[in-house]
DNA sequence: GCAATTTAGGATATTAACATCTGAATAGCA
DNA sequence: TGCTATTCAGATGTTAATATCCTAAATTGC
């Protein structure tokens, strides 16, 4: 579903968000905490940091920490800059010419279940599945109501 | 969401759905008219052959068809040989001990999508993606009523 | 049985994802 | 101000997925 890189990334965010208030978090805190190696999940955040999902501090007393509040922080952009999980989804079979006019067999049958994955990814925040135990997420919230 | 390899056998399968009843179809026909490269096409069928969802014929008018009416062959078994679908969605964190009773903080949240992609992939066949402007897979109208 | 055809599948390239290593920037202190 | 420890950043290597090539095995028709 999600690849390995897009899964470090959203695993490490969610444990920055954890620390909000505590200051910069050094990469390989994060990497040892999650098991990820450090080096690897270095070039990640930095990848994040580009996408101003992240800010870094370079130096002693240096580190990560998140650029935005993780209420205002759908998972979508944790997710974009490695995976194209909205894009490539439009047409299961993976036809470029395929839209909703010109849908491909498999396009009508799967865009319901698609446009369910890509609303999961842009409405559910990094806070709504921060805390443990949460029973229902922004997201399923409002598809119940849809 | 596919990978390459899975989204190949899929098209092949559903081509060869349009072609039921017209005898084996080659490999090098299917490759043309889809635009795959041939002789990787012919090991995926060839996996499907083994998976019992395509049956092949050597020789002179030989080639491969379906081992199963498009009815009742759900796209999840097209596809289950090549990527692990279900069994990987259970955690979006990829946590291995993330179990519905210890889930993960990510978990309760994804679960409900995760579902639905699943969901689609069992319910909905062949049959139900072959026809061209289907306006709702059998798979769509169950969420529906549930 | 022989020749033409077509799948089966092993061996080999190529490409992209994953992981590791070296270098650049910052902060604190002498 | 310059030195050193610290930490991020970008370049380099490694593995797995994708694609190609080539030979073997099976089937048909003559």
């Amino acid at each position: 579903m999600l690849s390995q890189t897009a899964e470090y990334a959203l695993r490490a965010v969610l444990f920055l968000a954890e620390r909000q208030d505590q200051g910069p978090v050094r990469v390989d805190q994060i990497a040892a905490a999650l098991g990820i190696p450090a080096n690897y999940l270095s070039k990640t955040l930095n990848t994040l940091v580009r996408a101003r999902v992240l800010t870094s501090l370079r130096g002693p007393h240096g580190g990560f920490r998140l650029a935005v509040a993780a209420e205002d922080l759908p998972l979508l952009r944790v997710v974009a800059p490695f995976d194209k999980i909205v894009e490539r989804r439009h047409c299961l079979l993976g036809n470029p010419e395929c839209s909703d006019r010109t849908a491909c067999d498999a396009h009508q049958a799967w865009k319901e279940t698609a446009d369910k994955v890509a609303h999961f990814f842009r409405t559910t925040t990094v806070a709504d599945i921060r805390g443990k135990g949460i029973a229902q997420s922004r997201a399923s919230r409002s598809w119940r109501s849809a």
